[in-house]
DNA sequence: GACGACTGCTTACAACTGTAGTAACATTCT
DNA sequence: AGAATGTTACTACAGTTGTAAGCAGTCGTC
């Protein structure tokens, strides 16, 4: 039922900006992106109008311009990239993924610990015991 | 140095087709695809054009048809694939990643066990000692 | 040997994407 | 007030994607 919203490439950029800030206006978006990409603006506002047709963001009028606010919220739209991503080239299989990232990435002994205790959490919650 | 093919969703299924005969005529992609989509043939005929003109596949012509056979190595594209969720998505960061997924999937212990194993050869690794 | 099935080649076509440009009105600075 | 700047609305345009259709040659069958 709730919308399920396709949120390209270069829009999920603009999207992470939106859901640091909670809300902003064009220009904070544009400041925002101005280090870390050399999109023009007009490119940065496409988007922006792309996504709230999309219906991923609003658009609230504040004088003459606009202030946005996502509408969806941002792990909703993580799961559905990842639901997608592990179907296209994982077939569906998660522990298939989650050993090819394992096995491929670097990730520190801490980060290591961490997932290897959430995994044991995982074992135990699948245990008959605990209610 | 290596071509960067970008496979798209569709084409991602008929690829694994490929890559699991290793090579095939249209018609036996087109049979292989019967079950699990329901594909005009055409659209399957178009979607191997693709693949060849994007150098996924080579067409060597037998008789008066063309036998496919996959030009790119599956793991690499996996890779490639993957690589571009990740930053997209997780921006990067493997161990984001990975949490994500060890929380939000249905793995069985069994597999767990194999990823938590895993894990600890990497610790190890990682360690000074190993050349 | 004519006919229908199969095959490749060419074309279609709309939606989505990346990446802007123009027009027109609002605002701000001098 | 006039100029420069900012802002939204509309338009552009080629490449990718999903999803085929039409045409023409080939092959196997009756």
């Amino acid at each position: 039922m709730s919308k399920l919203i396709q949120i390209s490439d270069a829009e999920w950029v603009v999207m992470e900006v939106l859901w640091r800030a909670g809300s902003a206006t064009a220009a904070d978006v544009i400041a925002g992106l101005a280090d870390s990409s050399d999109w023009n603006h007009r490119t940065i506002r496409t988007l922006l109008t792309r996504l709230v047709d999309k219906g991923a963001l609003e658009a609230r009028t504040a004088g003459h311009r606009y202030v946005y606010r996502p509408l969806v919220r941002r792990d909703k739209c993580v799961r559905l990239e990842s639901r997608t991503f592990l179907d296209k080239v994982f077939g569906g299989d998660a522990a298939e993924l989650l050993l090819h990232f394992a096995r491929n990435s670097k990730i520190t002994p801490k980060q290591i610990k961490r997932l290897r205790q959430l995994l044991d959490e995982k074992l135990l919650e699948g245990d008959s015991s605990t209610s």
